[in-house]
DNA sequence: GACAGTAAGCTAACGTTGTTAGCCTGTCAA
DNA sequence: TTGACAGGCTAACAACGTTAGCTTACTGTC
């Protein structure tokens, strides 16, 4: 495992047990026992290592999806449910422009072929997406009135899509 | 005109013309005249120049899609429209946690009003919200290939809706 | 075995951010 | 005349990402 690596997953950690706040340099640094300006001798900056998070979340999400087959509701409440679980990657994966300079196409391909394969069509593809990350983003939000019955507004907003 | 109004104006200027990375307490200061300590005597923060704007957002968003009227895809090129052409603003109003310590709950219902008004029923109207969200907000971060008729991707997501 | 190169740590520091403490000054009422 | 207070100010703090420059230990070559 090279350095980037181990810096990565301690990066990846740290945003999943303390949230985004908790991702500086320093704080990774110290998780590894050296101090921060170290972590450049193995990483160009912070923004880099926000991309190898953003490549590992795609991935993981893909595989976290995969399981739900070809059923759109299934696929779609694994999609609510990991990223409610996971707000730091999902965060990474879906609300950051996309580091197509350093991720590679597949990864792109591979995270969303699961949806594609189920919507009929490029734009449905991508309304479906959509409406799972409009829901998603705006529930993390605390947009919705509180007790809302959100199981309830994800079955209205997808049976349309049937 | 009260001095903390002077402030959310300038911070909305600020954050219309120069972006979010400008709207900073010194930045703000400046374009007054002042330095940033000074803005303490007027308001306790920036978290509540933030909540000021988002409520301003919401305000005007309301206002920008009214003349819409019912037609379910007028509203959504507007939404579009209004989102893309001020993405500060647009980014305050649905990307934060709602201020409902600070905002009145009639704005945030006159917000809503037109999209409930034609959704037919509090779950369509969500998910219709949810769905314009997430294709603005997938969008602003350059998830779409380049070059993708994002028309045809609208036109696409509300059909179903019809 | 001596020596050069390099990998990988370190401290000190810089500029930026939001924010606080404490001071000064002008206005205005009692 | 005096005292309160509104509203400026400077200095400073802690946290952030980042850079410069130093040291140390290993590694491969003559």
């Amino acid at each position: 495992m090279t350095r980037r690596e181990e810096i990565l997953d301690v990066a990846e950690s740290l945003l999943e047990s303390e949230g985004a706040q908790a991702l500086t340099m320093r704080r990774v640094a110290q998780e590894m026992g050296i101090r921060a300006p170290s972590l450049y001798k193995h990483v160009p900056g912070k923004d880099d290592i926000e991309a190898g998070l953003q490549e590992r979340a795609l991935r993981v999400m893909a595989t976290a999806l995969a399981p739900a087959g070809t059923d759109l509701l299934a696929i779609m409440a694994r999609y609510r449910e990991w990223a409610l679980t996971h707000p730091g990657l999902y965060e990474l994966a879906t609300r950051r422009p996309l580091r197509r300079d350093v991720i590679p196409a597949s990864v792109e391909a591979a995270a969303a072929a699961q949806i594609v394969a189920v919507a009929g069509g490029e734009h449905r593809a991508r309304a479906l997406w959509a409406l799972a990350h409009g829901l998603v983003d705006l529930e993390m939000a605390d947009r919705f009135p509180p007790g809302a019955d959100l199981d309830e507004t994800w079955r209205a907003a997808f049976t349309p899509f049937r």
